[in-house]
DNA sequence: ACTCCTATTAGTACCTAGTGCTAGTAGCGG
DNA sequence: CCGCTACTAGCACTAGGTACTAATAGGAGT
């Protein structure tokens, strides 16, 4: 059975933000209908055509000009970064990252977010992890805003320390200090 | 002054690898050739156009985003448990808790394993990571089988120490003490 | 001087995934 | 039957290319 205008663009809006790589012509006969009224869909919804989506997710990431390692890695979103010294990442708690119980965070959700801002500011092909400390001062609850702010603290051959504390609302939640092993010993200016 | 073929093919490779968005007119311009030439250099270099590069870019993002959803629920599996006690978890690497770059599990994931035995070990409603110190000994690869094993260490009224060792074919990859928050002392058996 | 070779340029046909526009049809309500 | 909405169809045109052929300029070798 054939939806209605409505459910169409409904479910059309829905298809193209999970796929934005879709042709008018897949959608068309996806849902059974011609490229033409695809397109009339797309206008009255004002759906950029494939190409510039697929531009505006690319210039997403390009926009963020952090060449060394892929941003696209870091959990939370990275909002400023110098790399090898400081950088700042949000994280929006969801429904997903809590315990059913009590709607307290995991810690590993905070870990996870420090972990790979500390990853990011290493400017290296191989960044690893080598030691962790830990503290999960207060609990995070459903629906904070998580900001990380990540500082080299330390530096020499092959490691680097970098701390990480991470605030709600001003309040320290979480403090880490990693203890992080890269490839090269490059101390030099960049570039 | 012009450059030579050499030195402009170099350099024609640095542009596009700093914008992917740049178009063969731009670049035909911007060396003082024809577009044609830019063409043939692209072709030597075996460089994708200006669509194939941009999209491939998005497919970078769109990757990851999707795969940094799924750090949900159940981190590893329990195969055995004795509350306050020991337990025991697997967690098979897959190709996403790595990093693309090189292969190698990203630190959050030995550590949400870890972490979630820990807390499930606690035999409480309300079991929080107050702390935690963590060492990445060897570096897990894509297609390992991680096996946790967690042992209470120490108790007393609110706090549980967990000692985890990670271990994959009997070499030692991750240690990690989890100093455990409960809100009960029940020191006793109960459910 | 003539030939061979490389680098470069020019031009054509074709492609995809569209936009913008005009026109036509099918079904339904008043 | 008129008018409206929804849909379809077709054409010209666009950007940013591919794939291919052909022409030209400037050297090096003999």
């Amino acid at each position: 059975m054939k939806l209605s205008k409505k459910e169409r663009q409904l479910t059309l809006h829905q298809t193209i933000t999970d796929n934005p790589f879709v042709t008018d012509d897949d959608l068309a006969k996806r849902f059974g209908v011609s490229v033409q009224t695809i397109r009339l869909d797309r206008m009255e919804l004002s759906i950029p055509e494939l190409r510039e989506r697929i531009k505006s997710v690319a210039e997403q990431t390009f926009e963020d000009e952090v060449r060394s390692l892929p941003i696209d890695e870091v959990i939370g979103e990275v909002i400023d970064i110098e790399l090898d010294k400081s950088g700042i990442s949000i994280f929006d708690v969801k429904e997903e990252h809590v315990f059913q119980r009590n709607q307290i965070t995991r810690g590993h959700h905070l870990f996870a977010q420090a972990n790979s801002l500390a990853v990011a500011l290493i400017n290296d092909e191989l960044a690893l992890t080598a030691r962790a400390n830990l503290l999960f001062s207060k609990p995070v609850q459903m629906g904070d805003r998580v900001v990380a702010k990540a500082k080299v603290s330390h530096r020499d051959m092959h490691r680097t320390t970098v701390e990480v504390m991470s605030y709600v609302d001003k309040t320290l939640v979480f403090k880490g200090e990693f203890e992080m092993y890269r490839s090269t010993s490059q101390l030099g200016e960049e570039n």
